[in-house]
DNA sequence: TAGTGGTCTAGACCACCTC
DNA sequence: AGGTGGTCTAGACCACTAC
């Protein structure tokens, strides 16, 4: 028999309770010192075990409050479809697909000039600390800090499209903007990681532990070379992507 | 000022310190005590603290070694020409994949018969309970857990194609046995999350606090409707994913 | 055997929330 | 005021690894 340390068994009776629905989303649970009773173990032992269903993204926990069952409503982006100049978007494509969702963005927006960090030069393929235009929102729905984006244009676009690097918003969008000077996106190369959110990812996303961040990173090519790379960093128990590939025909429209 | 406790002083000092690299990937921190001797705190303290930087995924810790820097190495997934049809591949397009990079694949298999999980049943469009086909695989590189697959089939389906249900694996590929029976995978929909694992899978990956997975889920059409629903849990640790969208013509064949 | 992390306790005090 | 979780300590014993 393998014996479980106590502060697990604690975690695993809670764990099974929670999955069987006796504490549902949103439910409070026993204070520290009742489970400390029930398990007959010290209060530190309990606090281990309550901290493993933390860091499984199970429960959260605030001071005078107590421990509560998370609730998770999950955002599906298309990413196939986002942003598709065969369909194009007056302005900005996520604040259209929240409003059609029928939920309320809001973002704040900043431009900088920086030379490009050695990940960003890579995909831009320009060399690193080269010069780059980064435009950055921060965005929420319904005042819940959604995720974050960060876009790089490479030195060499804003010559020929100025308005990349002048702060504020570009009202018809910057795709639409970039192919009314001509330079028209053909293709993306998407790549999609996960890991723990840094502590200033926490920050801005207001997640606590147990939460990891899905890091969306877009590369946008014109017929010759890439023009523009955005990272999206998502709140990864708020969001999904999704992708089609080849004829589906709209055999999907309910998911 | 915003005095921070005790044990997170501890826990940003030393990621400060791997982030500036004077403890690299591979190296070994400080024991505890002379942790505790640094700060001036007991050593439950300083374990909270890196207890943080675990749960963050920067270091790893194991009883009689004392705690090291992770390090990464990460696979990265071309999903959007994975199992092209146009490219027909012999055999498991994953051992090719992992072969290519010069690693050694190995896998376990095993196949079952068992009514449609809800969330299965939903993607496959037939009833919650329906009879249904699972092909399991777990997979590793060079012996280091990598992914679990799971890939459903309805029950309809098998009565057409009846080796999807023997156990054992079909030499040319279940994709290509498909279509030489006339059920040809036309498209497919995607979707990516991400949480935390579920201690099952923490046991099947081999991971520790700190690293999420990534979950994939493919659901592949025929001309008709779904025929399969392929479920891949990843360490988000060591895989990424990428999409090509649009015409990119192997303007990224570096990456 | 010595040193490392892993588990557990008992108790103290603090910060936050509700009443 | 009373209950909740958050922080911290000092000390005990165990399990694993290295030599």
């Amino acid at each position: 028999m393998n014996k479980q340390p106590k502060y697990r068994q604690v975690a695993d009776a809670l764990r099974r309770e929670i999955d069987n629905g006796a504490y549902p989303p949103g439910a409070r649970l026993p204070s520290e010192s009742e489970l400390s009773a029930r398990f007959a173990a010290s209060r530190n032992t309990v606090r281990s075990g309550l901290n493993l269903l933390v860091t499984e993204g199970l429960i959260s926990s605030s001071q005078g409050l107590g421990y509560e069952v998370r609730s998770h409503e999950v955002f599906k982006l298309n990413a196939s479809r986002f942003e598709n100049l065969s369909f194009p978007q007056n302005g900005d494509a996520y604040s259209t697909d929240v409003t059609n969702a029928g939920r309320r963005p809001h973002q704040t927006f900043r431009v900088e000039m920086l030379p490009a960090p050695e990940e960003i030069a890579a995909w831009l393929k320009v060399e690193a600390g080269a010069k780059a235009v980064l435009r950055f929102c921060h965005r929420y729905v319904d005042d819940v800090p959604w995720s974050t984006q960060a876009t790089y244009y490479p030195g060499w676009l804003v010559e020929q499209a100025p308005r990349l690097a002048e702060p504020g918003d570009i009202a018809e969008g910057t795709t639409r903007y970039l192919a009314d000077h001509g330079i028209s996106q053909i293709g993306y190369f998407d790549e999609i990681a996960t890991r723990m959110p840094t502590p200033e990812e926490a920050r801005l996303l207001e997640i606590g532990a147990g939460v990891p961040v899905l890091l969306w990173t877009r590369t946008g090519y014109s017929d010759e070379k890439p023009i523009r790379c955005t990272i999206t960093t998502f709140r990864g128990d708020l969001n999904r992507m999704n992708y089609e590939i080849g004829d589906l025909a709209g055999r999907n429209e309910d998911l």
